[in-house]
DNA sequence: ATATTAGTTCGTTTGAAACCGAACTAAATA
DNA sequence: TATTTAGTTCGGTTTCAAACGAACTAATAT
């Protein structure tokens, strides 16, 4: 693989997934692993490829492994970990975002319950919003389903 | 409507807002206008429920009404601006937000392209995700249009 | 035993976002 | 004309997450 088309995409993940939340290095590390072999990466290979001290590179690999979105795999007389991505739970974690749409639904839902002008125009502009909201989260989770259906 | 009630509601919809990225005040804001009738409330109103400084809220509320989310009324011979919600563009925000699927969806396919082990298990992994993405990217506006010719 | 190496821990620094207060503009009122 | 009021602007402070460096642990290798 170039080297220089490497690090112009581990930055653009960096980028695409700070604007989703992550922290820059944790971007950056998730690019890196991206455009990793399966056999995985050693830690002093991602400190280096993401040019970033040894403590950022373990609380941003340690936050990753815990939410489950790395792995590693070790070699007995070795001491070295070989961390990799498991993009099992990309597809999981999505239907768990779904969840946003219920509870925003019932926020919505326990503010009309508050007001007294049930028969208002913004009231019944809520009562709408919430319902489109419990549809999103039920059909999120179906049109996920689906594909995995699909897929099996 | 009981005002400790609303105080706790505003309360909950700021924290809301804030874990979806919106800065606290924000948040407080929008709650306290969900919470209003639709004749909209003053900035002065508005400044003294969420309990924030002059700028905080002329910047929030700016930055809102910017986005859309905030809209206000004026009555002739009256220098007031009376702020209320606009609750229609959250359903075309949501649709937006579908965007992210199919963004993702060729930030993966970048990745393929780069790869050189096209039949590995993680390319092939990588080409899975891809296509969940690109499926969701499709699905989402689908069921929302769904949704919009239910409701018009 | 000594030296490397892999990774962790923890106290400090940095930088950006959020918020603030005070001074300001511009319209309305007296 | 002078004053009040609605809202803005802007420079400064606070706050908090992210990143850092240096010292540490524990396993391996010499």
């Amino acid at each position: 693989m170039n080297e220089k088309a490497r690090v112009d995409y581990v930055e653009k993940v960096g980028v695409f997934f700070e604007q989703n939340g992550y922290p820059p290095v944790a971007g950056r590390l998730i690019g890196y692993l991206m455009t990793s072999n399966e056999k995985g990466r050693t830690f002093y290979e991602i400190h280096q490829f993401v040019n970033a001290s040894k403590s950022s590179v373990s609380t941003a690999l340690n936050k990753l492994v815990e939410k489950g979105l790395v792995k590693y795999l070790t070699i007995s007389g070795d001491r070295k970990r070989y961390f990799f991505l498991d993009l099992k739970p990309w597809i999981s974690k999505t239907k768990e975002r779904a969840e946003f749409f219920s509870s925003f639904a019932s926020l919505i839902s326990d503010c009309v319950a508050l007001r007294g002008d049930k028969e208002s125009e913004f009231t019944q502009d809520l009562v709408k919003l919430e319902a489109f909201h419990k549809y999103l989260a039920e059909e999120m989770p179906k049109i996920i389903d689906k594909w995995e259906k699909m897929h099996l």
